[in-house]
DNA sequence: CTGTGGATTTGCT
DNA sequence: GCAAATCCACAGG
């Protein structure tokens, strides 16, 4: 606990003192280690497509709250749109493509809750789901903008002090590391729960400019342009931000 | 019951 | 730039 104190502290004066590399400019951490104010999102947010649903996600935040310990919050600053089956023309990239299996239920039913799911033995990715239910659909979160909890992600992450913002949860699978989000754990769990241990929020912040491109990582559908980021933003995915678009 | 391959990350070259 | 790491859902026999 002291030692976390410290490292969280080593890391907010670097911010202060301007120590960090350029690209690290953009965090929004230097003031607060506390969430910002914040109303969960109603339901019918998410009563929607996914590819609306994920425009509208930007800026908002995800927040994992560990009995005993200070909020872990991030920015959502990447999202990706999956259709569920009904859709036309199909999604065969999303999960639940094929229909209702053990894996994807989740994704028929109520909208706003989480779904995870484990990738290549070593990963989680994390989801919300869309859609009014028996519908399917969701949106993969793959990016997140540190805002509260650094020196818990950090750990999660096995970051050294001087790690820059966009190594924290800068994809989806660094995203449910940094945040200790696991299948087993948190599938399923509604995200618009007051008691919920993982919520969804808005603080009001608007976000800017969104750029839109086709999926990562997939084989299917791998044109479609399903991906939506904040322009600019530095803890987007990939090999450099995505600049203009 | 078994074979297969994936919405990824990391480290080494 | 590429390959390894390593789990499990699911389809097919």
């Amino acid at each position: 606990m002291e030692q976390n104190a410290e490292v969280e502290a080593g890391r907010l004066e670097n911010l202060a003192a301007g120590q960090l590399p350029a690209r690290c400019r953009f965090i929004i951490v230097p003031t607060a280690t506390t969430l910002p104010p914040g109303h969960l999102l109603p339901r019918t947010f998410f009563e929607f497509p996914p590819e609306r649903v994920a425009r509208l996600l930007l800026g908002k935040i995800l927040v994992q709250r560990i009995k005993g310990r200070k909020p872990i919050a991030g920015r959502i600053v990447e999202a990706e749109a999956y259709l569920g089956p009904h859709r036309q023309p199909p999604d065969p990239a999303a999960h639940s493509h094929r229909g209702p299996t053990p894996r994807n239920q989740v994704l028929f039913g109520a909208a706003g809750h989480a779904y995870v799911y484990s990738i290549y033995g070593r990963y989680f990715c994390m989801n919300v789901s869309c859609e009014p239910e028996g519908r399917a659909g969701c949106v993969l979160l793959r990016a997140l903008e540190p805002l509260a909890g650094i020196d818990q992600m950090a750990r999660n992450r096995n970051l050294g002090p001087t790690a820059a913002a966009r190594e924290f949860a800068s994809g989806p699978g660094r995203l449910c590391q940094a945040l200790a989000i696991e299948r087993t754990t948190h599938n399923g769990l509604d995200l618009l729960d007051p008691s919920s241990t993982l919520q969804l929020l808005d603080d009001g912040a608007r976000p800017g400019r969104i750029v839109v491109t086709p999926r990562i990582g997939i084989r299917h559908a791998a044109d479609l342009p399903l991906r939506f980021a904040l322009a600019g933003n530095a803890c987007v995915s990939g090999p450099k931000s995505m600049g203009r678009a």
